[in-house]
DNA sequence: TGGGGTTAT
DNA sequence: ATAACCC
């Protein structure tokens, strides 16, 4: 038949090889060798094909899942006095994500609540999608725990060949076409965008059947007209865009906010020079645009104005930290503080054990208590772990928790003067650097890297991590 | 407003 | 270490 099974069979062919085969670290990888069989996706930015995929209320999914009585109420996900998703079914009676627990019992006092403060079985599900979705291509990038961006570029290429060569004409498109457009079988990007549709399509239905999660789909030639383009039809669907409504889907958007990358902080600052909407950003002078945020910020947002977007999707790979926070009324006593940290701890010394890589770095983080401005106001102090508490990080975690609280609490005291009182809502504790085991193994790749690597700079290139002068808190 | 994440400076 | 961005 002419459908293709789910991992791309390795069939055939030459140059295939060098993209189906993720390198062992998506961003450790060296400059790309620009010869003439790099891979179409990186050489040309102007022809790619962009899924952006986003699960539905993801959190309420797991937990639909997890209990399937669940399914046809009004589920609520809480976090503290906030519910942070919901179900469709509560967002039908008018609950809203990040509604105050309060205003949403008010609206719908049934409402069932489940507590989402562990994150835990999200995040496995999580990359249970990101790994599924890297079955498929190497080139996967996630975005928080719900979203992935997947380059299709050379899967796209490669079905196209297929068709040309069996003379086939016919093309269907899966879902929506943005604006209702047709396709027009000359276009060749409206062919590819239409191969990108199906492949989108095989993707949903294959994190469906295999993980039971429904989700959206944007199909685009960049990440953020393909993000844009996949919120049009809600839940459990998916939309392309041909390239002639780019213009009406970016003009659509009613406010500067609602571009990806265009934060809270630039779009006040837009605020200030009178900018308002997306076309008021298209029409403004880069120049004065410049002077105001900076070349790079400037020339990035103004062509996200138009819907332009080269930045290539970038293999998340594992992640880069493990952090667990938790916020709180209050917290004003050392011994509290060491309570707080045990608990996180615990939590976090689990997961690199899972993780299997070792952390090099540890940071603290706080939020102080002040009526004005509550959010943003974070401090953290980090410093390097010490060599001989890293080796201890794949064993038991009894003889390695303690001195790290010793070095948390150290950290604490470089941040809150613990002589005056002290109002904490928020402690967070972080690792970080995270490297593969020392491994001086004769015959592996890093036998070669940490032998033969050239002399830094400082003429030091072992364990070198300069994050804080002293070496340790002190 | 939670409990996470990332990259740039 | 912070600041910006994302969910």
């Amino acid at each position: 038949g002419g459908m293709e099974p789910f991992p791309p069979p390795t069939e055939d062919d030459e140059e295939e090889e060098d993209w189906l085969r993720p390198q062992s670290d998506g961003r450790a990888a060296p400059p790309a060798p620009t010869g003439p069989s790099k891979s179409l996706s990186a050489r040309n930015t102007a022809c790619r094909v962009i899924v952006h995929i986003d699960l539905d209320c993801f959190y309420a999914q797991v937990e639909m899942i997890r209990n399937p009585e669940l399914r046809e109420k009004p589920l609520g996900v809480q976090q503290k006095n906030i519910v942070v998703t919901c179900n469709y079914e509560a967002r039908k009676l008018g609950i809203k994500k990040l509604m105050s627990v309060r205003d949403a019992k008010e609206k719908f006092p049934q409402l069932i609540l489940v507590n989402g403060e562990d994150l835990t079985q999200y995040r496995e599900m999580s990359y249970k999608v990101t790994d599924l979705l890297e079955e498929f291509c190497p080139l996967v990038e996630r975005l928080g725990f719900d979203e992935n961006f997947v380059d299709i570029t050379e899967i796209v290429e490669k079905r196209l060949k297929l068709l040309q060569q069996t003379g086939c004409s016919q093309v269907c498109v899966s879902g929506h076409i943005y604006n209702n457009e047709t396709i027009n079988l000359q276009d060749t990007m409206h062919v590819r965008l239409a191969i990108g549709s199906r492949i989108a399509e095989e993707l949903r239905e294959a994190v469906h059947a295999r993980l039971g999660l429904t989700g959206c789909a944007g199909v685009a030639s960049n990440k953020l007209l393909a993000k844009l383009v996949s919120g049009t039809f809600k839940p459990n669907q998916q939309t392309v865009l041909l390239p002639e409504s780019c213009r009406d889907l970016i003009c659509n958007l009613e406010h500067l906010h609602k571009v990806p990358g265009i934060g809270y902080k630039t779009t006040k600052r837009l605020e200030t020079l009178g900018l308002k909407s997306v076309c008021d950003l298209q029409a403004f002078p880069s120049a004065i645009l410049e002077k105001e945020l900076g070349v790079s910020t400037a020339q990035r947002i103004q062509k996200l104005s138009y819907g332009e977007d080269d930045s290539p999707v970038t293999p998340s790979g594992p992640p880069q930290s493990f952090s667990e926070e938790d916020s709180f009324k209050k917290c004003s006593s050392e011994v509290q503080v060491k309570e707080k940290i045990e608990a996180l701890l615990a939590n976090l010394l689990d997961r690199i054990h899972k993780d299997g890589r070792k952390p090099h770095t540890i940071r603290l983080a706080t939020r102080q208590f002040s009526s004005t401005n509550k959010w943003f106001n974070r401090e953290s102090r980090q410093c390097p772990i010490p060599p001989h508490l890293i080796q201890k990080f794949g064993k038991e975690s009894s003889s390695i928790i303690s001195p790290l609280v010793d070095i948390l609490m150290k950290l604490f005291r470089k941040m809150i003067n613990v002589d005056l009182p002290f109002h904490l809502t928020l402690l967070s504790v972080c690792f970080s650097n995270l490297k593969d085991l020392p491994s001086s193994k004769k015959g592996s790749i890093g036998f070669y890297l940490t032998e033969v690597s050239p002399p830094s700079a400082s003429g030091n290139n072992v364990q070198e991590t300069e994050d804080v002068s002293q070496g340790q808190a002190s």
